[in-house]
DNA sequence: CAACAAAACGAATGATTGGTATGTGGTTTG
DNA sequence: CAAACCACATACCAATCATTCGTTTTGTTG
């Protein structure tokens, strides 16, 4: 095996044990050596490829930052699709996907939260209106879109709305483990959100008059 | 100062430094000797009111479940009051100040969802709907809140479904330190969520063959 | 005040921490 | 083929870890 081979070969074992154990134990929580361990290498060998702790900590949470804007992301995949705002279900089942599939790298978030006060992904979620209104500005481009949507507010807030909902609801299901945490399971509970999402959880100005009648 | 009120002292003291490290460098991060140099106590004096560290961390996140259930709590005098669902900005406004007041409670859970796997608030986000169910039956018996609603979807999913998005909002505003992080001033993507949340962000279907014609 | 219990202290334990210094064997390159 | 280089391991440092324990101080009660 080439230099460079082992060399690469052992930074992404390094990586991966990283990501595994700041994700489950937290990053103080984490010793370099278990990490050594894990990865099949000393500890000093770490300390070959990454000048210090917290440098494994920062890199996995700038490939999480290239992840998530890859095209081939299923979240991403659906919202080129166009499944906003028609499809706000197709939407969601491709949440549901990414956050399964990104399931460690969530994790580091609340640790960031926790043990960095979010220093390092603040910027991320700062930067993160502007990914949006870029996406809408290239799949829809012009006001496209705001034609189509309810007047009242910019599509990117519904955009994100919806996107930071759907997140969070997998997020609670997958890395806080609780299912049916509305008490409708995952399917209706979903197909309600779209419902709500799209056309509003209160009655119609047109129907209100009817139904108040009726009662 | 009689016995009694000197052990409720010092354990409200350990508990209180507990609460402030756990949430700042998480559960592993955080040595006992830390917490009860931040008491002022010493170590032995803590294991002296407290079996173990373990027990430290879920009595934590027994209180927060209790304040969570305080009457008192803005987000639920606001609940109280009736801000579900015509006053959605007054519920939001209601939700930032309580996030604001349990900061370092919220970051307990994702301390508990990293290192302990979410174990200890898993049965607390389980019992959240019924929480709430309980809340929508005595506020509002019988159906009389459905009639008010639009058809299609249980009140109790649009109730957690608005205080989610709500309080998550607030916890990346506060927590993760990320101001206007929809592109917009806080108020306005407050009236916007709260617009959407209530008439939907799909045009409604009247208007749809207006607004098509016309374009 | 005597007798007891609870509260508090701080040292000691053996294991572990992040990081470094040094040496060795294979890979590359002149 | 030798010199330079790179991946890697070993050994080490001072500091810290959760927990235990013997002891002292403080409060309560008969």
């Amino acid at each position: 095996m080439t230099q460079g081979e082992k060399s690469e070969r052992s930074q992404t074992a390094i990586l991966q044990a990283a990501l595994h154990l700041f994700s489950r134990q937290g990053y103080r929580g984490t010793s370099i050596r278990e990490i050594a361990t894990e990865a099949g290498l000393s500890t000093g060998n770490v300390y070959h490829h990454f000048p210090d702790k917290e440098t494994l900590f920062t890199t996995l949470l700038s490939q999480y930052w290239e992840d998530i804007d890859d095209p081939e992301l299923p979240f991403n995949k659906a919202l080129a699709a166009g499944a906003f705002p028609d499809d706000l279900e197709a939407l969601a089942r491709a949440a549901e996907e990414t956050i399964r599939g990104h399931r460690p790298y969530v994790a580091l978030i609340y640790v960031d939260v926790v043990e960095f006060e979010g220093n390092h992904i603040r910027k991320f979620y700062s930067e993160m209106s502007g990914r949006f209104a870029r996406f809408l500005e290239s799949r829809y481009p012009g006001d496209a879109l705001k034609d189509r949507l309810a007047p009242g507010f910019e599509p990117r807030t519904a955009l994100m709305m919806a996107s930071r909902i759907l997140l969070h609801y997998f997020s609670v299901e997958i890395l806080f483990g609780v299912p049916d945490q509305f008490g409708l399971p995952t399917s209706v509970a979903l197909r309600e959100m779209a419902g709500i999402l799209g056309r509003g959880m209160l009655l119609p100005e047109s129907a209100k008059a009817g139904k108040r009648r009726r009662a």
